[in-house]
DNA sequence: TTCATATATTCGAATATTTTAATATTCTTG
DNA sequence: CAAGAATATTAAAATATTCGAATATATGAA
C-alpha cells in the first residue's frame, strides 16, 4: 500500500470519524439515496451544518449528489467499498 | 444501531482517521503483533509520538498492549475486526 | 541499588476542526 | 422576471487535535 493510498484512506476514516457524518453515511448504505432535507430533518441538526458534512463526505469520495429538479439526492459513491464492506461485516463496537 | 454505538464506532474511524495511526493499526492486521521499539523504527517517528498513538489506539479499543519482559506488544484487539475485513477486502481507496 | 533500555506521560505552542450565524446560489413555479 | 424553497458557501469564534520537548516510570541486568 503506498503512502498516497494511506493517506487516502486515513482521509476517508477521518471523515467518518464524526458521528453526523457517519449516520449520514450509515443511512445512506441501506437506505440507497436520500435529498438534504430529509437528513435536516432526521438528524435535528441545522441546515447548513448538514450541509458542510456533506461537502466533507463528498470530499472524501464516500457519498455523491445528483441534483433531481429542486433537490439534490446524495448516494453513496462508488469507492465507498470500506462503508460497504464495514456495514456488511456487522461492525461491532460495542463488544465486551 | 444507539446513538452510543454511533459515538463509539465513529471513535474508532476518527481513531484510525491518521495516517501514521492508520500504519500501526494496518500493520498489526498482518503481523499479528509488534513492539513498540519496531514501530518507532519503521515508522520513523520519534517515540513519544509513537506512545501517543498507541495510547489512542488503544483508547478506542482498536489495540491492546502485552507486556513481555522488558518490552510491550501490541495487536489488534479482539473487536477490531472490522480492520480485519477490512484489510482482507482490499479497502480500494485510490479508485479512478 | 544503580545503570541502561523500553515505554509512557505531560505540557504548551501550533494547527485543524466544529459550530453558529449570516448570506449566497440555484431551481421551480407563477 | 419575481418569489419562495432547497441547498451551498463563508467567516468568525469556540474547541479539539497534533507535534515536539522534557521528563517520568518500569523492567532487567550487573
Amino acid at each position: 500500500m503506498t503512502e498516497k493510498q494511506i493517506t487516502e484512506l486515513a482521509l476517508i476514516f477521518k471523515t467518518l470519524g464524526h458521528p453526523a457524518r457517519l449516520k449520514i453515511a450509515l443511512g445512506l448504505a441501506e437506505k440507497t439515496e436520500c435529498n438534504v432535507s430529509k437528513m435536516v430533518e432526521k438528524l435535528g441538526l441545522p441546515q447548513p451544518a448538514v450541509s458542510q458534512h456533506l461537502a466533507a463526505l463528498k470530499n472524501a469520495g464516500i457519498i455523491e449528489g445528483v441534483r433531481k429538479g429542486g433537490t439534490t439526492c446524495y448516494r453513496l459513491a462508488e469507492n465507498a467499498e470500506a462503508l460497504r464492506v464495514l456495514k456488511a461485516s456487522g461492525a461491532k463496537c460495542g463488544g465486551k
